[in-house]
DNA sequence: CATGAATGAGGTTTCATTCAT
DNA sequence: TATGAATGAAACCTCATTCAT
């Protein structure tokens, strides 16, 4: 269960609240994305959010906690995305289901690269106890796939020593898409590179050759 | 070619002024390990090195230049290494000759854990011209790994369609000991967690089964 | 004469502007007392009084106007409490008459303990001429106390040379058991208090006594 | 004995801290006195200081700290003032000692109105602890007026039946002095004032004189 | 009459950097 | 060479007050 920081505000209107919070924690993110936590501004902030710097502060009481906010809400909408796809790719054989859900974790941070930039730059400013959220979280999405190669093995369709290894591997690489783009982006298109990294994934797992799409 | 800094002042005796700076580089690392970049003052690096603040800025002009020359120097010492290990490991077989090269290189990052930590949250800060530099040392080790699996490729011991994205692979999970420390150090030790992905790595490459040394 | 301040709305209904004035001095003493002035916000004043800020506003133009209300208001309730009592005790003879004053005195400041304790804090923080306007009160009460001692030397029953001087001792103690109720209020109850102190008032004023160094 | 607030300062050299510390109290007393404490801002103590608002920082970590200082410096000093001449009238008779004791202490309230003041004004901001400080301090001053007095009354120089209320009045009387100079102080000189109250309070204690209720 | 979201000036505090010693 | 006191710009944050609803 995620702790609940108490998000300070002095408003009272719930919808609202959720309204601006929303607003902020996305105009809050490009700018971090671009400049960094700690060399964006309130100014900057209030400005990028269209409101005052007093008015930010009704929604949010300091600086950290739209931080917070911003790292805690995207990973809490990866791990209900994950858990979703898990479960509709686990009606799939072990091998479609896991290319599946790989295929999905991918498209994830395909989408979401500047948070995953941000999550892996900025986790470290949180207060502890929001760091142990964020690694919980990771944690959920890590045994989802480790469950997923786990089932495989079970039926007999990988043949793998590792599988908590292997689920490690799967999401620093669907990381590293968004983390070294500077790098990967230049050879590579999402398509290309997506696929690219399943099909050695699940190299490193399916017992002998077959584990390209067939012929 | 690395940017060069100015000192501060003139001395005379080079020697001492590359010891005074391996010293702060060496001290403040640790610092900022601990307490991320922008929450370490000038006065804790400071005592930290066991100097005056004022001594500090007679071998370093600014913070932002002892940033750069720990994640400058930790990078051009990788890349010193890795090039070492890569001509050491060039007169072995393919197979052992990658395995070898890819423990040694997991082996730095186990090392340097700090560094490497850092490297990913920090390097943003740093102004444009030595992201680049930075990004282009990668480039090299990339380069190195990328070449070691196209040598397997040629020689028949490997098959792999995007040697690219293989040599990623083996970057971001050497990166993800360090990383992802608080997951993988709590189920894997340096050793197991080694082999294990040498293992993996390696069952992407080869042919078939085979993934084990040759008997 | 007491300053007006202007209601910032019309109000058709006299009654109920009073008596929300009044109820918004009654509360905000409370929060005033509690954390002081400066470090009481509109929110929290507004909350005690249970109405919105902007409410608030319709019958106070600002915060320090609510300042000046209870500080204003407290005094001349206090001087209308001292001259009907003056007035009352007149009829006795000056030595009774005098006792039962000061005991009087005291009882209002008992009553009113907050509101001692913040005129002595914050009659500062008003502008020049609200504080001439207090400090007028102060007078008033002062000149009854003089008026009743110097009855008392009329008629044979007080010696005393400075009657100004005794007259501010009387205050200045009633005060005292608010003002130093951290310390007063440990070894006396108000009834042993009130009786001591009136005591040793009355033993400086009284004949017998010689209270001038033997010649 | 007086419990220890850690005053934080980023200075080394004790005789330096000392000497801007004391030179810091100084001037903020005399900005505080004008205008109360939340009135003041750190801009205008560092003018009055001629310091930079930075180095202001190096010896008082913050602005409530300064407060702290000035009230408990004056504080002890008064304490130890007093104790001075508690000792050095202990040489005379009761009688002439104690009307020269508070004579002395009268004297340090007219030399030090400011501070006065601002001690019964400001005290509350304290935290708790502080404020106990204080108050602990109080109770030193008052526990040797009533010492003084029962001495008097051991020696049958004095009648009194309760020697913390006249020393507690003693006191008030004194602070009254600054408490209250918008009034007293157009009607007395020091000396008048001085001179006139010693009679007041020697009247109520001095043998003959019936300050017992009248049999 | 009543509300409370919005404003933004101004508060306290931090800290990289300088420079006299 | 070495020191650390001094600087002051700029950061975060608060809060009295306004005004559209």
């Amino acid at each position: 269960m995620p702790i609940e920081f108490k998000l300070r505000t002095h408003s009272n209107d719930e919808a609202l609240v959720k309204a601006r919070r929303t607003h902020i924690v996305h105009c809050c993110t490009r700018v971090f994305a671009k400049k960094g936590y700690s060399h964006s501004s309130m100014r900057e902030l209030a400005k990028a959010c269209e409101m005052s710097i007093g008015n930010l502060y009704h929604y949010f009481g300091s600086k950290d906690q739209i931080l917070y906010s911003i790292i805690n809400d995207a990973t809490l909408r990866q791990v209900e995305y994950v858990e979703h796809f898990a479960e509709e790719t686990s009606r799939l054989d072990p091998n479609s289901g896991l290319r599946e859900l790989i295929r999905k974790f991918f498209e994830w941070h395909d989408s979401n690269q500047n948070v995953t930039l941000f999550i892996y730059q900025e986790t470290r400013a949180l207060p502890q106890k929001a760091q142990k959220q964020i690694f919980e979280s990771e944690n959920r999405i890590h045994a989802i796939f480790e469950t997923a190669i786990k089932r495989g093995v079970a039926s007999g369709d990988f043949r793998v020593s590792e599988p908590g290894l292997i689920a490690n591997n799967i999401m620093v690489i669907g990381h590293a898409w968004a983390l070294r783009r500077w790098s990967l982006q230049k050879g590579w298109t999402f398509e290309s590179f997506a696929a690219g990294e399943i099909e050695a994934i699940m190299g490193t797992l399916c017992i002998q050759g077959g584990n390209l799409p067939a012929k």
